[in-house]
DNA sequence: CGGGCCGTTGACACAAATCAATGTCCGTGG
DNA sequence: CCACGGACATTGATTTGTGTCAACGGCCCG
C-alpha cells in the first residue's frame, strides 16, 4: 500500500499500484518527484497538437479531454482523464504532442519536469515499466473507444461511456442506483460519441424514458444491469481487477 | 544506421531507429535476440482476448489485425499491422490480451521471449525507452482511427485509412500514381472503417468514379493529393519524419 | 433587463444499414 | 473437362439512424 503522506502525487501512485507492484523505495522515489501546482480554467486548451512539453501532469481535481479536430473545426475527443490520471504521461518519451489536451472543468493539475522523471525512471527501472504499462492501460481504453465507435450505435455509444466513467471512479458494478460527478456538457459528450450535440440530447431523452440514465452532469444510472446490457460493456479492458500478470511463466 | 547483418528483427530495429537513437552495442544487442520463425495462415486467430503470453512477436511478412468484437459477432479491426510492426510489444509489460491478433493474409512472424525482451531491457534501458516509444506511436495512430471513425463519413474513411498505409508503406507523398499490395478483402476494409460491407463497396465504387482509388487489394491510388483532401489526411500522427525530439531542452 | 450558454424539440434531408439477388473468379472433385 | 461450391464483389429497393435547419425555453450572470 502507498505511503499516505501528503504528497500531490498519491492518487497517481494509487493508480499505478493498481496495475504494478512497486517497493517502498520506489513508491517514495516517486512520492518525492518535484512538482508544482497548475490552475487550469475551465475549456483552456493546456497542451496543443505540435506543442513539445518538458513536463508531465497529473489529473489532481477536474476532468481533462484529449482532443483532435478537423478542418472544419468539429472535435473529437479520444480520451477523459480524471483525477489520479496522467494525461501527457507519453510525453516522457516523445514530447511533441500530436493532439490537444484541455480543461473541460476547472482543473487543479500536478506538473512534474521530464527531467525529474526520466532521473528517477533511470535509478528505479521498475518504475519506468509501470508507467509504461500505464500508457499501455491508456492504450486498451481507446481501442475501446474505436470499438465503441465502430460497432455501436448512438445511444449504445451513450451507455458504453457512462458505464466505463462509472468504473473509472470506482461506483460500479453496484446493484442500486449509481451517481458520480462527470459535469461535461451534451456539446462534449456529442464529441466523444461521435454524433451531433443534437442527437446526443435525443439519445440521453430515450436513455431516461428507458429509465436507465436519469441525469447526466451529476450522473444519476437508475438501472445498471439494463444499461450495461445496452451498452454491451464488458470492463476486462479497464483492467482494474487485475492482479500483476507479468510474473506468469516465461517461455524462456 | 543498423548493422544490416541477416537478423530477422532488422525490419524491426529499422522501425525504431526512425524515432530513437541507439548505440551501436544497443542495436546489436537487439538484433541478437533468440527468435523463432512463426508461420500463421490466412485468417488465423493466433492472440485471444484473455489469452497470456510469454512471447513477442515482429511482422516479418504478411498482415496482422487487432481487432474486438461484439455479442453480436460483428468485428472492429482497431489496428493493422505491416513488416517490421510488432504487434503485441504491449505484452511485454501487460502479458493479458485484451484484444485478439490475427493474420489477415499468410503472415511469418518472428518471435522473441518476453524474458530475452526483459533482459536486454534491463541491461540497455534506452532500448526499454525505444521501445516504449514505439507504444506511444502505436497508441498515436489509434487515436487518429477514433477521430476517423468519430468525424468522418464513409468515404472519407476509406480514403484516410488508404493514405495512412500509404505512409506506413513508404510510398507516399508521391506525384504520380501510387501502387501497394494491401490484400485485404472488402468485408475487412469495412471492419477497419466501421461500415459495412455493402457500403463499403459502394464507397469503393465512388473512389473509382471520382478518379481517385482505381483498385484495392493491389491499391492503385490515381491522384494522391485530392485523395489525401477526400481524407484530409494530415500525416504528423505518424511521426516518421521526425528525427528524436526527447533531447528538447528540459525546464529541469 | 438583456445576452450567452446550455438544453430541448420538431420537420425534413441524407447517409448508411438492411434485405435480397446476381455475378465473378477459382479451386476441387466427379 | 466441366460442374459445383465457396469466397468475394456488385447492385437495386427499402428502411432506419443520424445530421441539418430552425426555433424556443431555462438559467446564470453582467
Amino acid at each position: 500500500m502507498p505511503p499516505s503522506n501528503g504528497s500531490p502525487l498519491a492518487p497517481f501512485l494509487a493508480r499505478l499500484l493498481r496495475r504494478s507492484e512497486l517497493t517502498r523505495s520506489e513508491q517514495q522515489a516517486l512520492l518525492s518527484l518535484p512538482s508544482r501546482e497548475v490552475l487550469i480554467g475551465q475549456n483552456v486548451v493546456y497542451v496543443k497538437p505540435g506543442q513539445v512539453n518538458a513536463e508531465a501532469c497529473v489529473v489532481a481535481d477536474g476532468l481533462v479531454a484529449r482532443s483532435d479536430r478537423n478542418s472544419k473545426g468539429q472535435s473529437q475527443i479520444t480520451a477523459l482523464y480524471i483525477a489520479g490520471d496522467m494525461p501527457d504521461l507519453f510525453s516522457v518519451v516523445q514530447p511533441k504532442a500530436t493532439w490537444a489536451l484541455s480543461a473541460l472543468t476547472r482543473t487543479t493539475l500536478v506538473s512534474v519536469p521530464h527531467s525529474a522523471l526520466r532521473a528517477v525512471i533511470d535509478e528505479y527501472p521498475r518504475l519506468g515499466e509501470a508507467l509504461w504499462r500505464d500508457c499501455i492501460v491508456d492504450a486498451g481504453i481507446l481501442a475501446q473507444w474505436t470499438v465503441n465507435l465502430g460497432l455501436r450505435d448512438a445511444k449504445a455509444r451513450i451507455a458504453h461511456f457512462y458505464c466505463e466513467m462509472a468504473y473509472r471512479y470506482g461506483v460500479a458494478p453496484a446493484t442500486g442506483q449509481i451517481k458520480f460527478q462527470l459535469p461535461i456538457t451534451q456539446q462534449q459528450l456529442a464529441e466523444t460519441a461521435g454524433i451531433t450535440p443534437i442527437h446526443a440530447n435525443r439519445m440521453l431523452k430515450q436513455l431516461r424514458a428507458d429509465g436507465l440514465v436519469v441525469r447526466h452532469r451529476t450522473v444519476w444510472i437508475d438501472n445498471w444491469k439494463a444499461l450495461a446490457a445496452v451498452a454491451q460493456f464488458e470492463p476486462s479492458y479497464l483492467q482494474q481487477d487485475i492482479r500483476l500478470l507479468e510474473n506468469t511463466k516465461d517461455a524462456a
